[in-house]
DNA sequence: ACAAAAGTGTTCAATTTACACCCATGG
DNA sequence: CCATGGGTGTAAATTGAACACTTTTGT
């Protein structure tokens, strides 16, 4: 427990950023602009600075990378990852945070990156750099199971949505479909999930459909379960 | 993003140890033997150390701090926490893990601890060092969520133990009274929660009760879910 | 016989699921 | 009037909570 035993080194903060467009699950990825793994595709992040809090970092680092406010849109801590290999310039623990956001424009590049888009998640299982292809299989079973017990969808939605745009969410990062008429009423018996607004939207063809926003409630009650969550163990 | 940005600090990993004993659920405190907050209530833990893995590095603070071998119990991340000024010696960004042990001899005194002891949660919300009360309310509500949805409450319990042990558990974890009869059923129509040994246990008074161990199974399905846990929102 | 804890059976209510059916709009 | 998506009604199946009752031991 010696002085010489602590080992001094820098806090990264990664981000995974998740959205619904184009009907598919997408991540924010950013192709590396500096070495180490130059040229390759990695999550946005960067090191933590003085009297930064981790959160205020993540927040400065979706701002950098996206031109997101972090106050705008959901923003929790994930894991924190830390094999002494995982970073070959020496040591690097990461902490990571996973964002949520409404189908955006494409985000501008940040200073660490020389381009950043919106990538499929079933197209980027493996190839990122570091460990971030772990990272980011986390995140996704992390809104995968958000999604059954906290109001989490409606933050993939924009200020006002329809019930069908929510389910489009659900069925979109479960990989499943769900019957429309009970997931409608699913959604209106829990309460502070969503609240109507009134105006109604009407679509390329069929009846038109009531507009919501968000509700108060953070947690479900009860929550809205997976298909195949609960029947095989 | 130049050099000068990137902040090096020490990274903590600091322990919550639950177990129930003498019909509390306890948390093992340790007296502070050095600067700073010298004498004052905190959790167990230390610096991670050149070549440590996070997990690692808990894990050899456990031995250190209780003799308990990490890999025989729970051991799993909580948070992070990372506000500029948690500790007065400078940039200290805590990790922290979640244990839970069964009911264990008094731990034997580490090196950076005067003493260390099983306090109760009850009597410990206020007045650890660092945010140490932070962090073992957030360890303590995560424990109490991993009884619904896993299967760590047989953790909490030696390697043999009967239903109604295991409802001990789940009584003082949640602090809430379960019915011995409904639950007796959730238990044993949950495949995989726990394995009969064929051995009972014969009570100073009352009928014999079936031995068992932990099963394989990780998860519930279904959930065993708390009783204020799904009523008001 | 009695107390105490273990465990089973049964009933009623709440929830979930599946699906028939109606609504409202554009073409 | 037809296609399309939005939404309600309803009956069957499943699950959960409450509790009467039986079992098995020590004293």
């Amino acid at each position: 427990m010696a002085d010489r035993d602590h080992l001094w080194l820098r806090l990264a903060v990664d981000l995974v950023i998740l959205t619904v467009r184009d009907g598919q699950l997408k991540l924010l990825v950013i192709e590396r602009a500096n070495d180490p793994y130059q040229g390759q595709l990695a999550l946005p992040g960067g090191f933590l600075r003085a009297g930064e809090d981790l959160r205020e970092a993540a927040e400065r680092e979706l701002l950098e990378e996206t031109g997101l406010d972090g106050r705008d849109l959901h923003l929790e801590q994930l894991a924190t990852y830390g094999a002494p290999d995982r970073d070959p310039r020496g040591p690097v623990v990461s902490v990571t945070y996973l964002a949520i956001a409404p189908d955006l424009p494409i985000p501008t590049a940040g200073s660490d990156a020389s381009r950043a888009w919106w990538a499929p998640v079933k197209e980027v299982r493996h190839g990122l750099a570091f460990d971030h292809d772990q990272i980011a299989r986390d995140a996704v079973e992390r809104a995968r199971t958000r999604l059954e017990f906290t109001t989490l969808a409606t933050v993939f939605c924009g200020p006002t949505f329809t019930v069908g745009d929510l389910r489009h969410v659900y069925e979109v990062v479960w990989d499943a479909t769900l019957d429309p008429r009970n997931f409608s009423r699913k959604v209106a018996q829990t309460p502070g999930f969503v609240e109507p607004t009134g105006a109604r939207r009407i679509p390329p063809t069929g009846r038109p459909a009531a507009l919501y926003r968000r509700g108060t409630a953070e947690t479900l009650h009860p929550p809205i379960l997976r298909p195949s969550s609960g029947t095989d163990g």
